[in-house]
DNA sequence: CTGAAAGCGCTTACAG
DNA sequence: CTGAAAGCGCTTACAG
C-alpha cells in the first residue's frame, strides 16, 4: 500500500493537512523553515504521491480524458490518437481509449461508463448525424468535441475537415483527366462525411457539365470489405465508370483489390481516388491518390478544444475546420510514384 | 451535476444506505417490496449511476486497466489494444493507453502517473531487458503483464511468442531457399524480442553450415527508418546479401522501400522476411514473407492474465508463449501471391 | 427490516 | 504559524 497523508503526518508529527499543503506547495503556507525541511525530506524519501482517486473525488476532477473512435486498428484513428495524446499529456492528463466497432450501442454504453467514471472529457469520433449519444453529452453538460464527423451542425466544438471542398477536388482532378463516367463509393447519408463528400463529388459532376447518373453512386459504408463489394457493383455495370472516387482511404484499398481481381490495372483501366492520406496510403503500390489531411493535427486540436472548455468550465461550439488538400499518385496518374517522394503542402487551420 | 445517493435518500425518505443496497443488488437486504418498488422506480426515473471515483476510493478498485506502449501508429500496437480491450471491456474495465516512444523516461513517467491514478493493473508491450520501470512494478505490487516483451526472465506474468523458434524458422526457410548470405536487420541487444530473434538467426545459420559472418548482421532497432537505414547498409556491401531477415515486420518495409530504390528486384535479386504478421503485410506488393503470431490473442491473453491477478490479489508469474508460424508470400517466393490467395483481408475497420 | 456511523484519502475554509 | 473539521460520494459492518 502506497503511503497516505496520515502516516506521514505521524512521522512528521504534524496535522495531515500540513504535509498537504507542503505537497501541493500552497503558498498560502506560513511555515517554520525547518519544519518544511523536514517534510520536504520525508516527501522525498517516501516518494510520496498523492491518491489520484480520493483527490479526484475533492477536487471534482480527475485529469482523465476519453478518446471513442469506431476502431484503432485503422491507421486513421490510430494517427488522431497520437495526436490527442501528444496534446494532452504535457498537461497532466491521461486518457482512455474506447473502440465502438460502428455499434450506437456500443458507443452508448461506453460514455455511459466513462460518465460515472467521471472523466474530464470526450472527443468523439464515431457520431453519426442527430446522434444521440451526443445529444446525450450535452444534456449532462460534460465537456466534448467531436472529431470529423459531427452530429449536429454548429451545436458542438468539433474538429474536422472541409468535406465538401475535398469531395470536389477529388473529384474535379478525375474529370480534368479526362474522365467520363466517374463512380463514387459512398459513405452513409447517416454520417456527416457521407452526405458532405457525396455533395462535393455532385458538385464537380455538375460543375463539369457531365451528366449526373444516379447508378454511378454506390454506397460503400467506410469499412475496406463495403468499399470491395461496393466497387464490384459499379465494376460489372454494362458501362462501368473508368473513375472512381472512395468515401475513405480504405474503401479505396477495396475497391482496388477488387478492381485487380478483376484483371482491371489501376490506372490504366479504373482511376482510384481516396479521402484521409494515412500512411497506407503512400505505401500501397500504385500509391492511392488521395485528399490529405492533417490526421495528427485533428487529435491535437481536439484536445486543445477540449482542455479549453474544462478549465474554463463553459460548453465550446468552436469549430476547426482544416483545408484538405489533393495529394496525386499512381492510382490516377502513371508514373506519379517517382521515387522522389513529394510532401503533401501544410494544410491551412481556420478556428 | 448528477444526483447522488444523499439526494436519492432524501427523496425517497430513506437512509442513503438503503438505496445504495438495493442499487448494487445486496442480497443480504431485506426490504419492504412496496419501499423496493419506490426506490427502484426512482433510481430508473434518475438513471442513477454511482459516482466511480467515491466507489473506487471506498473499494479500492477503479475498474480501469492501461496499456503501455511504444507508438499506437504501428500496427502491431493498434491489434494488441485491440485484444485487451476486447477481453477487459466485457469485463467492466475501461482502458488508458500510453505511448512511450521507446523512451525509458517517458515509460517512468506515464508508470507514476498511473499508479496516482490507482489503476488496477498495466500491461506493458514497451520493456527493456532488466528494466528498472518493471522492477518499480514489482516493488509497488502493482499487479502486471508483460506482453511480446520481457524484462528478467520468469519474474513477470508474459504473454509472447518464441522468439528463438520463430527467427530460426524465418532463416531456414531462406536457406532452404537456397540463399547462402542471408542478413538480419537485427533489434537491439538491450531488448528480449532483439536477442531472441538473433538467436533464431544465428541458429539457423549454423544448423545449414553456412559460415556465420558478422558484417551480415546490422543493428536496426524497430522502426521503418531504421530498417531502411540498416538495409541500405547491408545491400551496399560488395558481397551484398541475397536475403534478409528483420527483426519486425516493419523494419521489413523500410528494407523493401530502401531496396526498390537501388533498383534490386523482389524477391530476385533480395528476398525478404518480416516478424508479426502485421495486416500490412499481406497487402503490400508483393506480399510480405513473414512470422505470423497472433496478436489480438496477445492482447486478449494479457487482459485475462491482469484480471486474474486482480481478482485473485496474487501477483502472478504465469507465462503464455504462441508458436509462430510461417507465412509465405511473394517477397521470398515468386508467384506466392497469386491472385486466388487475394481474397481481400476481413477488414472491420471503419474510417 | 432499516438506520446511523465509520472510513476510503484527500483539500481547504476556518480557528486559534 | 499550525491544527481541527468538514466534506467530496460512496460501501458495509454493526446496531437496534
Amino acid at each position: 500500500m502506497p503511503v497516505t497523508l496520515k502516516e506521514l503526518a505521524v512521522r512528521a508529527r504534524v496535522h495531515p493537512s500540513t504535509i498537504s499543503r507542503v505537497a501541493n506547495n500552497d503558498p498560502s503556507l506560513r511555515i517554520a523553515p525547518t519544519t518544511r525541511q523536514r517534510i520536504e525530506t520525508l516527501l522525498r524519501e517516501t516518494e510520496y504521491r498523492p491518491n489520484g482517486v480520493a483527490r479526484g473525488l475533492k477536487l471534482r476532477q480527475t485529469f482523465a480524458l476519453a478518446v471513442v473512435i469506431p476502431d484503432i486498428t485503422n491507421p486513421f484513428f490510430a494517427a488522431l490518437f497520437r495526436g490527442v495524446e501528444d496534446g494532452a499529456s504535457p498537461r497532466g492528463y491521461n486518457v482512455l481509449l474506447c473502440n465502438t466497432d460502428g455499434s450506437p450501442e456500443r458507443q452508448r454504453s461506453h460514455l455511459h461508463s466513462l460518465h460515472a467514471r467521471r472523466v474530464d472529457g470526450v472527443i468523439l469520433a464515431s457520431s453519426v448525424l442527430r446522434d444521440p449519444s451526443v445529444r446525450w453529452l450535452r444534456h449532462q453538460h460534460i465537456p466534448h468535441v467531436l472529431v470529423n464527423r459531427f452530429s449536429d451542425d454548429g451545436q458542438d466544438a468539433f474538429v474536422g475537415s472541409d468535406d465538401v471542398l475535398g469531395g470536389l477536388v477529388a473529384t474535379r482532378h478525375l474529370v480534368e483527366l479526362g474522365h467520363r463516367r466517374i463512380g463514387h463509393l459512398a459513405g452513409k447519408l447517416t454520417v456527416s462525411t457521407g452526405v458532405l463528400r457525396r455533395r462535393g463529388y455532385l458538385g464537380a459532376i455538375a460543375d463539369s457539365g457531365l451528366p449526373a447518373d444516379a447508378a454511378l453512386i454506390a454506397e460503400s459504408g467506410y469499412t475496406e470489405e463495403g468499399g470491395a463489394r461496393a466497387a464490384e457493383q459499379l465494376l460489372s455495370m454494362r458501362d462501368r465508370p473508368t473513375a472512381i472516387f472512395a468515401v475513405t482511404d480504405m474503401t479505396a484499398v477495396g475497391a482496388c483489390t477488387v478492381a485487380r481481381r478483376m484483371g482491371l490495372r489501376i490506372p490504366e483501366d479504373v482511376a482510384v481516388v481516396g479521402y484521409n492520406d494515412i500512411p497506407l496510403a503512400s505505401r500501397l503500390v500504385p500509391g492511392l491518390t488521395t485528399v490529405h489531411v492533417p490526421i495528427h493535427e485533428f487529435g491535437a486540436a481536439a484536445a486543445r478544444l477540449l482542455m479549453e472548455q474544462i478549465e474554463t468550465g463553459e460548453a465550446s461550439r468552436r469549430r476547426v475546420i482544416f483545408n484538405p488538400q489533393l495529394v496525386v499518385r499512381g492510382s490516377t496518374v502513371g508514373g506519379a510514384d517517382a521515387p522522389v517522394n513529394r510532401r503533401p503542402a501544410a494544410a491551412f487551420a481556420t478556428e
